[in-house]
DNA sequence: TTGACGCATGCCTATATCGGCATATGATGG
DNA sequence: CCATCATATGCCGATATAGGCATGCGTCAA
């Protein structure tokens, strides 16, 4: 097998650079395709494509208005990134020096408790 | 082209399931590779990669100690992949209703400011 | 109905990834 | 120096991705 998890999932939504310069444009309201295709200078095929990705994984939502179809943001999804990533914070705050001893506690403490 | 940002940024990086997992068991403590293998039920080789892509993102580093070789993790890496969510957190909190509201209002407004 | 516009898809290529397996490399102990 | 443990790599295969291009489909206007 390859690539085991793809891009049916948040995580590897966001991973591409032009997909998240799409959610930050849709931060300032919704917009249709070609739109966005002009804005990042990308084709729009190739903006469908990353649209088609991200709606997916319920990042944008989309509704037709007459012609167009406009994409809008739905950030939700991406609350659970945010929070799996806080779950580090204290280790991004710590200096390194406490840091390493921080770990050498916990490594000690594991390794008298037996495992 | 394809798939043109590679592994080599830390968002692919976490996109990985098994390798938020390696830095999961990592915030509590150092480990040899071996023993983070043996933790998440993979192959020495398959943990050893991972480890290898988390490096090289500077995600996690290693040390010697002795035969061994101990993984630590370093999770500055991380964020500003917080921080980019977070960015989108007004977003979520909004309930869909208002959320609506707000972004049409954003839209008028670009409509009306001449772009 | 026909034509024009807006967008989604299909097909194809190049490439990168993950996984498995075998093996190279490194360090330690005798 | 040799055997052994710990880890990294190389090579291969299967698969999925991103992008390009052409084209299909739906909607609106005349």
């Amino acid at each position: 097998m390859a690539r085991a998890a793809t891009t049916s999932d948040v995580f590897n939504a966001i991973a591409e650079p032009q997909r998240r310069e799409i959610l930050v444009l849709l931060r300032a309201g919704e917009r249709p395709v070609t739109e966005l295709a002009q804005e990042l200078g990308m084709t729009q095929p190739r903006a469908s494509k990353h649209l088609r990705v991200l709606r997916e994984v319920g990042l944008v939502r989309d509704r037709k208005a007459g012609k167009q179809r406009l994409y809008g943001l739905d950030a939700r999804g991406l609350r659970p990134i945010h929070e799996w990533t806080g779950g580090f914070e204290r280790f991004w705050n710590e200096s390194f020096d406490r840091l390493d001893a921080y770990v050498q506690d916990l490594k000690q403490a594991r390794q008298e408790g037996g495992n």
